[in-house]
Order: C-alpha cells, then sequence, then structure tokens
DNA sequence: GATGAATGAGTCTTCATTCAT
DNA sequence: AATGAATGAAGACTCATTCAT
C-alpha cells in the first residue's frame, strides 16, 4: 500500500527512518513533543504506526535520534573545511557566519535545538554526548581567549554568550522586518561577540 | 479540613490560588507542560483536583495565568521606583540591574519566563497582553537609540538582544562555577548590550 | 444576598422550592436528566448550590418530586368539578377534553411527562404511587367498558390506547402546521378512542 | 489473542463493532444514554476501552450509530418484498403486521427506538436523516388518503396515530396480561388506524 | 435558612506500545 | 520488513454533595 515509490533505481527517495524523523522535526517544533502524538508522526510520515516503532524502540528514542542527527549535521556544517592554520580569529569568525548560514537555511531545525536546548525532553545521555561533540569549538575559544582574540573569562562564559548572541541573531533574521538589513545584523551581532 | 490557615496572626499564609500557582511554577519548570499532570499539580498545592478547577477552568488557563502573573511581577519589579527625569543611560542601567537582582532571586521564575517564552503551550492572546506591557521599556529603548546610547538598529534588534544577553548571564549567574566573579560577568554582559 | 423578594405582603412571588422545580422542569426536559448539572439549576432558579440540597436532599428526590407533583397537578385537573352523576361517555369526553386543554396549556409539563414516563430515571416507588392515584380513570374505564361505550378489552388495553392517542393528539397540536383545524384534529383523536 | 473468531466453518461469530452496538444497546435501553458509563459498555462486549473508540470516535457516534442501524433494519424488514402492483390497503395492512412481527422479535430495540424518539441524546443530523429514509411509508400514506382508505387528514397526522398505536400495540403485547388475546389486540389496534 | 468554596470519585477520551498477520 | 487493530493505563475535567460561615 505504501509501496508506490518501490524501486526508483538511482531515486533520492527518502527512507522511512528519514521520513519518520522530518516529520517528528515538524510536529515537535510546532507542537512540542508530549503534544504530539506518535500516531500522528506516523501518519505525517506515510508509515504505519507499527513501522515508526520498528526504527525508534520507542517515542523518547526518536527525540534522542532527532536531537543528536540534527545537532551533528550542524556541527559538521561549521567545522566543515575549516583550515587548522588560519588564524584564530578567522576560524571563529569562519565558524559563526557557518553557523548563521546553516541556520538560515534550516530555520525549523534551529527552533528545534532552541526549544530543546536544555529541556527535559532530550534524556541526559544524549544531552551530554551532543555536548562532547562540540570539544572543538571549546579548543577554538580557549585559544581565542589566550590569543586575547575573546575576553579575558571562563570559556563557558563565552560560550553562553555566543550562542545566545547567535541565537539572537537568527531570532532577527527570521522575522521578515528589516530583512533588507540582514548582514548589518549579522555584522553587529558578531561584534558583540568579540567585546 | 479548611480551617488549618486560621487565626494565624500576622501570618502570611498562602491562599489556594497561590499555592497551585506555586506548585505550576514548579512542576511546569522541571517536567514541561504536558509532562505534568493536573493530578500532580493539586497534590503538590495541597488542595484536591476539584479545588484546581475551581480556580481555573482548565489547564491552559493556569499555564497563561501563571505566564501573564510572572510576567508582570517581572515588569513591576523592573519599573519600580524608576524616576523618569534620570538620565536614560541610568534607567537602562537600572533596569538591567533590576531585572538580573530579580532573575537571582526567583531562578525558578527565570526558567519558567526562557521555557514558555515563544512556546506553543502559552496561548497566543496571553502572549500579546504580555508583550503589551512592555511599552515601558519599548520607549526607554527607543529614547536610547535617538540619544545614541543604544547603536542605530532598529527597536526589535535591541529588544531582542537585550533579552539575549540578559538571559546568558542569569544562566552563568546561575551554574557555580565562576560565581566568584559574577560581578565581573554583568559588567561584562551589559557592556555588550551597549555595545 | 438573594433577599430581594422579601417582604412582598400579599405578593406571588415564586418561593425558592417553586423556582427549582421550574428550573428543573425546563432544564430536564431540554437535556435530560443526567446531563443536567444540579448547578445549572440552581443558577437558573437563581439560587446557591447549598439551597437546592436544602430543599431536595438529593438529585433523584428533586426529579421524583417533580415529577409526582406534576402527574398530581394533572390529575387534579382532569377530575376537577367532574360530576359522577354524568353519564360515563360525557364524564370520559370531558376528561379527556380537560386533559387536552392542560397539556395545550402545559406543553412544557407534557413533555416532561412523556419522556419521563417509563423511564429509570423516576424511582420505581414514586412510578408505582403516581399510578395509584389514577384509580378514578380506572373505574371510570371499568364502567365505560361495563356500558358498551369502550369497546369489550381489558382495561390495560383501554389506559395504553388512550394515552397514546391522546400524547398523539398533543404532539400534533404542537406542531403549528394545521393549527387550523386544532378541533378536527381533537375530534378525530377522541373517535379513534371510541373506537 | 484476536484469533477466538477463527476458522469457525459456518460460524456467525459477531465481530467487535457488533458487539459493542448490541451491549449499548442493552446498555441504553436500561440505564439510559448518560447514566452508562462508556466502560460499561466495553466491559459487557468484552472488549478493551480503547476498542470502542476506534470504532466510534466517541459515545455520541456510538449512540447515533446505534439509533440508525436499528431504524434502518427496522424498515427494511418493513418495506421487505412489498409489491407495489397490491392494493394500497393490502401494502398498508402488510407492512403494520410486518413492524408488529419485527417489535415482537426485537422487543429492546422497540424499547430503545421509543425511548430515543425525540430524544436530545440523538444528534439531530441522526434524527434527520432516519427520517428521511421512510419516504416509501409517507407516499404510501399519500396514497392511501386519495384513495379514502385512511382518513382525509394532513399525513402527519396519520404518521403520529399510526406511530403512536402501533407503539401502544407492541406495549400490551409485550405486557404478559392478556398474552392469549395477543390477536385481537392487534386487530383492533390496526382497526383504530382506519378509523 | 442561605451561601458557595471545597471535595474526590467517576467519566470520557487519548495514546504509546504490542503483536498476529 | 510492514501493517494497523487491539490494548489499558493514565489524563483532563465534571459534578453531586458537604459544611463552615
Amino acid at each position: 500500500m505504501t509501496g508506490q515509490d518501490d524501486g526508483m533505481p538511482g531515486g533520492h527517495e527518502e527512507g522511512r527512518r528519514e521520513r519518520i524523523l522530518g516529520a517528528a522535526l515538524y510536529l515537535f517544533t510546532t507542537s512540542g513533543f508530549h503534544a504530539t502524538p506518535t500516531s500522528q508522526i506516523s501518519r505525517e510520515a506515510g508509515v504505519s504506526t507499527g513501522t515508526l516503532f520498528h526504527y525508534f524502540p520507542d517515542k523518547q528514542a526518536l527525540i534522542d535520534g532527532l536531537y543528536l542527527s540534527i545537532k551533528q549535521e550542524m556541527i559538521a556544517e561549521v567545522q566543515d573545511e575549516a583550515d587548522p592554520s588560519l588564524p584564530t580569529r578567522v576560524l571563529l569568525e569562519q565558524g559563526f557566519l557557518r553557523y548563521i548560514a546553516w541556520g538560515r537555511a534550516n530555520p525549523e531545525k534551529v527552533r528545534f535545538l532552541t526549544q530543546f536546548h536544555h529541556s527535559p525532553n532530550i534524556s541526559e545521555a544524549v544531552q551530554t554526548r551532543a555536548y562532547e561533540e562540540f570539544r572543538w569549538i571549546q579548543e577554538l575559544f580557549i585559544r581565542a581567549i589566550r590569543e586575547g582574540i575573546l575576553s579575558d573569562h571562563p570559556v563557558h562564559y563565552h560560550q553562553v554568550m555566543v550562542a545566545q548572541i547567535l541565537t539572537g541573531i537568527l531570532e532577527l533574521l527570521g522575522t521578515d522586518e528589516g530583512s533588507a538589513s540582514a548582514d548589518a545584523i549579522i555584522a553587529a551581532g558578531i561584534a558583540k561577540i568579540f567585546q
């Protein structure tokens, strides 16, 4: 009954797992985790209820998997092609800009990450693991502080502030007003980071 | 059975409504809106299930009422005793500091506000109304931009950024590490606002 | 607080008990017994919830009392001024006509009686007692059968058929269509009774 | 666990939907709509609470479905094999007799129909739809009036009276007393219809 | 007598999850 | 692997009734 996308050789038909994750992303950000029935996710994804539980043992595993996959995609995007030999400041700026670009291209994923950041809906184990994948940035921050590029405060201070400011920038770019001045907002926002 | 708060001379025994709001605040921030059964709220508040629905027609009205009351308390606290004849910059700084002080004294309320800001769990009507009560700050920002105290960007830009930075400061003050440097963090954070 | 109808000397202000019965009559016929909360009855009657339970020990006693009072009112109306020395046929016809007249004047009460006739909502004791008050008619029927005015069938047959036909007549008179021919309908209906 | 109705060759094991309708019929007529918990219906039907709501979206849909299915069954039974070329009077008499026969065979369904006729418990849409399925009888009545077989009154008059009289007959046949004279009662009752 | 806040058992309904096919 | 009917525990909310004032 759902076999209409079979046999597509070389096709880029999304697999069932991807369709489920996509539907979950949309519905979780729109209505929240507990307010979204798994039945709605499977319907939206065009699969049966049984199939959802074939790919994810339970609802928790679904949101955890979604969180992890988005965070990993984001981190990969930010680090991509980063040349470690470049000056610290350039690496930082490139990272910020790549993040902003990714965020503008994936507003739904940003909303998801913002909404479920520090949320009791994501199991702690996953939250910890996602955090660890971030080492690269942390190292960069430490270097930047040592080199005087970032102000002399604990790394944690910069981690939090950078997250807050970049989130603010994306929120501003999301609302249409002043979309003309996007570049100005990005520049001003990033300037705040460097003090 | 209802007489336990009788006679307490000079007592400030909370009424049932307050106890319900208090329990809801704690549980909603800890577990989330949908993950918190109304039965748990009433139990925590020490009232019957019927009583909860006597004060709030439904669960939605409960979280809406909570959101509104906290936002109003916060706004009142920030504006309190503000002398309009003072220079704009002083008014702004005072406001930020008062907000931070309120936030440190009421970490649970801050978590609630952060968590349910832009959340589909708060009905739009209430979100709009809460926003309108904020006019005072908006006026102040407009004045500050005109006077060159805040950079020349749309008010909305400053609203968002101030919110993000103040939230970041409170998050940092909440975690114990570097609590010694609280003043330094506050100073650095506020400095970011003024560019 | 509700004392505004006090002291009316010679007034025909309805007492609280009557107001409660009136509200119950309206709401029970409109929505049904179980679908009508006692809180709605007291609100409609303009009394407090406590007052309702002051006059009626519980909801069951309320509908039982209502049923009994309406049935008694109806029976009294039908028997009123009946002169036992009149011929059986005249007595019968008078009774039918008096019932129809009462029914047209009290459509809500008719609906109530029709709706709760044989209903599990009226306690059996009350149903039995109401039935007993009807002896008078039963005697009349027995006489009529003996005199050949009603066909030679069990009394019960005539009791049921008379009830059905009179109810039918009232239903027809209730709907506007053919209101012009009210007398024709009544005549035809009563003719059916006498075969 | 669901295999209990497997393989039964020639078996007419009722499906879950039928079992639910059967239980609802019994309980609604016995205790009334609002007085019957859905939990009791599912228990009586031998299915889980979830299953009931799998077949009927809510309690209202259950009673509506029940009402419609019984009315349709009754109408089908009454019309069955009716030969339109027969004389009007014969068609009418056959219809009445078929209805009475169906009613004696299905006393519970008759009670249900009687009890929920004009009841606010059946949604208006369904009541209207059920009424429309009755066109056949209406046509027959019109013809009978034209042919002088029924007295010269509005069709509605005859519809109501026929319904009342047939209901009365079934009520009488239901009570044991005089069961010997069943045929006499039927004959006398039908005679009333034709005046 | 009158009030209405308080109670909590009981109701309808939802939904994550299972499992026979 | 995929399906979707079936399950039943759990949740939001109602409402008859009580009782302190």
